[in-house]
DNA sequence: AGCTATTCATAATG
DNA sequence: TCATTATGAATAGCT
């Protein structure tokens, strides 16, 4: 340009830098204007100077008329952020009615138990009877998850005792032969004991 | 420009005007390069040609960036649709992160209250027997309610029969004075009848 | 900000 | 589409 080529870099002095950015920015919105104008183009144009200030140009008027277009244009290229953003709208609409039906059932459900006794003074006798068949329901299955453990209590102490009754028969049988052994006959008569320490229950 | 100056209003002959739109195009996005490189900028454009073709250019590698941060910019200026969309998406999170909260609660309460059949497969003796004298309890209540509800009715029910019993008395008195005055002594053997017209049950 | 010398962009043309 | 060129436009450096 005038007065002397400008070498295509960073103009380093900070005066001269503000001057041609002003210079420079009306000339670029200018030829924009120019080009929409001649060519019946529309044009877009986002300036953001150094110091964060903001400059644009939109030759139709709205900005967001272009911004909208260019995401159509540029469609399938949309950015995953922006598009998560979109489709996590709709998602978090539904994923809130689910939550929203759930927490509605819950809260039904939790009203209908708590109401301990002062809650269900507004519930019919139908209401009634169907929280009571359901506590009762709910009290069987209690019962045969009780019986369940139960049962595998019993059946464990059941496994215990046989390995206790072999073991006991063992020592004894031990005991009794070395007897015949060494004629210690005296050490055979508490079987029962010494299996205590071996299994450790 | 060279060779005349050029009008500032649309070119009408086609030809011209898409070689001058390939120039002006090229020398605009030249510019905002330029501009870019020598301020230290950050410059998005945008191109529409007359025909749906499109071009940018932005001087940071990315228009979704401009877009954004001119989205941010803009701030205030956000279109209500988009404004909408970006608050939206916000409470939209907000209110699935309270609803969640809300579940795991009535969750928490409803397994301590119902273990729900399968739920308390973890639970321990201790817990299931509490559970269960929890249930029964409630179930007590429940039957309480109940018996309140229907000695309420039965209340309800003797209080119509004693007024039902007094008009059906003083029916039968009018019919006997009746037949007493007039003679007509053929009214007065259904007086069971008269009383449910008056109180329409 | 305004000026001017100089470079740049480009309209017209081949 | 590309190259040339004359000319208007843009602007760097200065005040």
């Amino acid at each position: 340009m005038a007065r002397g080529k400008v070498q295509m870099k960073r103009i380093e002095n900070p005066v001269h830098r503000q001057v041609t950015f002003c210079k420079r920015r009306s000339g670029l919105l200018k030829k924009a204007k120019e080009l929409s104008v001649l060519c019946d183009a529309e044009i877009g144009v986002f300036i953001f100077s150094p110091h964060g200030k903001f400059y644009e140009l939109a030759t139709n008027g709205s900005m967001q008329e272009l911004v909208e277009r260019y995401m159509k244009v540029s469609g399938g290229n949309m950015q995953p952020d922006e598009q998560a953003k979109e489709t996590q709208s709709l998602d978090a609409k539904e994923e809130i009615n689910m939550l929203k039906k759930e927490i509605e059932i819950l809260q039904k459900g939790l009203r209908y138990l708590v109401g301990g006794g002062a809650e269900h003074s507004q519930m019919t006798m139908d209401e009634l009877l169907m929280l009571e068949k359901n506590l009762e329901i709910w009290i069987c299955h209690i019962r045969s998850k009780k019986m369940e453990i139960m049962s595998k209590e019993i059946q464990l102490l059941k496994n215990k005792e046989g390995i206790m009754k072999a073991a006991n028969q063992y020592l004894q049988d031990k005991i009794e032969e070395s007897v015949d052994f060494s004629n210690f006959a005296s050490m055979s008569p508490y079987p029962l004991t010494i299996q205590n320490e071996i299994f450790e229950f």
